[in-house]
DNA sequence: GAAATGAATAATGTATTCAAAGTACCTTGA
DNA sequence: TCAAGGTACTTTGAATACATTATTCATTTC
């Protein structure tokens, strides 16, 4: 049997957001769409119809317009004139090359920490580094969320030394690629510890070769679990039968 | 005097694209105020006026809201909500950051072509850099413009072996940046034949990690003559002050 | 029965309109 | 003279309207 239901059919999540700040519409409309790209709620190749968005966030064309030509910028959406937009078909080859490229612009920041973080940098490092550590081990019990926050940190403390061009791709690059590892590899928690404990030790010796080399390997491992998270939640859509045997 | 002219000050250089081809208008928006920023047309800080731009082209607001969002996504546009778009203030520093991104992103495709390049490719490669060569020595009276073209040409042979998300950004950290060198810097042609050599030279043995330190040194090159243009360009606005003794 | 043609329908890109917020100017009072 | 406050004018962001191009579906023809 086939639903016809409604006029149109409802296949975007409604979403009346609390705070409805004129202004900044588009940033919320891009949110929202990379949302449903990076989780697989619309899958690659499939198509965006504008109307359907902009009746399921309660707002005009016009927000739904710009979010998606800052989405087919960043990659994630593909844009053909005439003919409307798409979710992009990348391949977990792209999600892998994504982060391999995230890796060496993360590295050169790593590199660059190792040679000009202060005392009081390095010591914030690592006191987010030993929580991080300890969630680990056994003591406090935290939630995906504040691992995954505990790993920004980590980050962000790093890339803060970073001059603000690289800080700016660095952001870019993090945001068009799924972030929530830790509520899905299982070993990832484990194997994100030792590589943080390389990247910090790199650090703190003053290693900047060693830092970058260690950061691009974190990266690279980030990339593999990303792209199988992604695959597990159907992302890669038709091209699944790909990666599997 | 004050020219107080027409109702509105004609600002931007008017324009009417021969082939005003429907769908795409937001795309010509974007590269003529790239333009207009990367000429120093338009100076760093100063506020680009959405009417103005309308009129200028010709085309509605619309377009030109697109277009502001793209380039603010791009980091050479400031976006304030609600009080409009700015040339963004960037420094000399922030090109040479820029161009050391560039840099290991090259570098890694660089790296990937001495590991994966094949004859033809290698030839055409050694074929672009002969005339780049030539062009050096005496002979054949290449224009500014022909430079550029087979700069592009060589750069553009070796990404071809990088995965698609790497030609990607490669694309995407060249367009947000001045090409024209060869217009203005002096001594710039003999460097870069120099610097290609190296690369070739890398790249035909094999030679991976040789490959992606010559094209870092080269972009690094690249940057900063890149803005040394642009400070004589005036792109700097005030800021020029910093950079002059 | 299948392919092709054409009208009806839907969706896109651009223009235009409208309300809210920002800016500038002018008055007024100390 | 200068500061503060209010009013008029601009400009922005979003919504709506419109024209054009895709797409769909039925009809016709081979």
């Amino acid at each position: 049997m086939e639903p016809k239901g409604d006029e149109r059919e409802p296949r975007y999540p409604q979403r009346t957001p609390a705070s409805r700040r004129r202004g900044v519409l588009g940033e919320e409309v891009v949110d929202y769409v990379r949302e449903l790209i990076l989780t697989g709620t619309i899958r690659s190749g499939e198509k965006i119809d504008q109307q359907a968005v902009s009746e399921a966030l309660g707002v005009s064309r016009s927000p739904i317009r710009e979010a998606l030509v800052v989405l087919g910028r960043e990659g994630l959406v593909e844009l053909i004139p005439r003919r409307g937009a798409a979710v992009a078909d990348l391949s977990p080859e792209d999600i892998v090359d994504h982060y391999a490229l995230f890796g060496v612009v993360a590295g050169r920041a790593a590199a660059l920490a190792a040679e000009t973080i202060d005392e009081e940098g390095l010591a914030e490092l690592r006191k987010v580094h030993a929580r991080f550590l300890d969630a680990g081990s056994d003591g406090a019990a935290l939630g995906p969320e504040d691992l995954q926050q505990l790993n920004h940190d980590f980050h962000r403390i790093i890339n803060l030394t970073a001059p603000g061009r690289t800080r700016w791709l660095l952001r870019h690059l993090e945001h068009s690629v799924p972030s929530n590892y830790y509520e899905f590899a299982d070993g990832w928690n484990h194997a994100a510890v030792e590589h943080h404990a390389a990247i910090l030790e790199a650090i703190a010796s003053g290693d900047a070769d060693g830092a970058r080399r260690a950061m691009e390997a974190h990266l690279q491992a980030s990339g593999e679990a990303a792209a199988a998270q992604l695959a597990a939640i159907g992302f890669f859509g038709d091209n699944i039968r790909e990666t599997l045997p």
